[in-house]
DNA sequence: AAAACTGACCTGATTACCTCA
DNA sequence: ACTGAGGTAATCAGGTCAGTT
């Protein structure tokens, strides 16, 4: 079975069989890379964004989100003199705090702390928590970013930022959000997928229950041994020297035609399929 | 009115870096 | 100079809230 990406609603960028990207997310089962990416892994560069929420909180009340911010387009030039800094390692640095605070320092922090929160929710009744709502654009920019990479580095947030005309925070939190929406989704095709691979499986199980007992009721009767192959027709396994009968394929076994005793178990699930044929040497003690 | 969608937020975990004894 | 402990900051996943459609 597989899954069409469209039907996720989405319009998620599952890569079912694409190994390729390393920054997806972390690997799922079934083929789609949920990656989680280490620091060492981004350009933590200016994380300018992160800040404390508490903090964050009374200097935004009053704010309308739904306005394009003033503070957006104030947030950016100030990210943006961080991410100009004739001292920064922008591009090729990884997460060091040093480097991170050397074009964040103290006054662009507490810049971005004003512009980042959209917050303020409760005490001010009236600012409860707008909703700011994405343009078609907007949203379309942001899910063909997605699709090449699933996370940002800091220097990507800023420039989706800017492009946008949105606070990077904002960048952040839809792409957490959008991480942790497409998760759930394919939890969900995941689980639906794992339901119909037990019903097929326990139809099986009914269909070959059923064969087992013919064969019982068939070997009891005297005109079994009429229907015995010759035993010309029994083969030797070249790998374990097993006498066994030549047994015709089985369409949905594993194994195709090797010796019945030789077939590995079908995997119930695509993820439990072993990443190469099993042999009798695959036990070889360690030298 | 109810449900789905979605932007925003909170919390806890993890990691890297810094400071200091 | 080296080292381990504790602190800080950034980022993430997972869960939730609440406004919008």
């Amino acid at each position: 079975m597989m899954v069409e990406r469209e039907d996720l609603g989405l319009s998620l960028s599952l890569s079912f069989s694409d190994s390729s990207r390393p920054s997806q997310l972390g690997a799922s089962p079934f083929g789609f890379n949920l990656y989680k990416p280490s620091h060492r892994d981004c350009e933590t560069f200016a994380s300018l964004d992160r800040i404390s929420e508490a903090d964050a909180r009374p200097s935004l009340r009053g704010i309308d989100v739904n306005r394009p911010p003033p503070s957006a387009a104030d947030c950016e030039e100030q990210e943006e003199a961080g991410v100009s800094s004739p001292n920064s390692t922008i591009s090729s640095v990884s997460g060091k705090r040093g480097e991170r605070e050397m074009v964040s320092g103290g006054e662009d922090n507490e810049a971005e702390r004003d512009c980042s929160r959209g917050g303020s929710d409760e005490e001010d009744g009236e600012n409860s928590r707008k909703k700011l709502r994405l343009s078609k654009d907007q949203s379309a920019v942001l899910e063909e970013s997605f699709r090449e990479h699933n996370t940002l580095n800091p220097k990507q947030k800023l420039a989706l930022a800017k492009q946008l005309g949105l606070r990077p925070r904002q960048v952040e939190v839809w792409f957490q959000n959008r991480r942790a929406r497409t998760k759930l989704k394919q939890t969900e095709i995941d689980c639906e997928f794992l339901k119909r691979c037990c019903e097929n499986l326990t139809e099986e199980n009914r269909r070959l229950q059923k064969e087992v007992q013919e064969l019982r009721a068939l070997k009891l009767s005297p005109q079994f041994y009429m229907h015995m192959p010759p035993p010309t027709t029994l083969t030797v396994c070249p790998n374990c020297e097993r006498v066994g009968a030549a047994a015709p394929p089985l369409p949905s076994a594993g194994g195709g035609g090797r010796p019945a005793h030789h077939r590995e178990p079908v995997p119930m699930i695509p993820w439990a399929a072993r990443p190469g044929p099993v042999s009798h040497g695959a036990l070889r003690p360690r030298t």
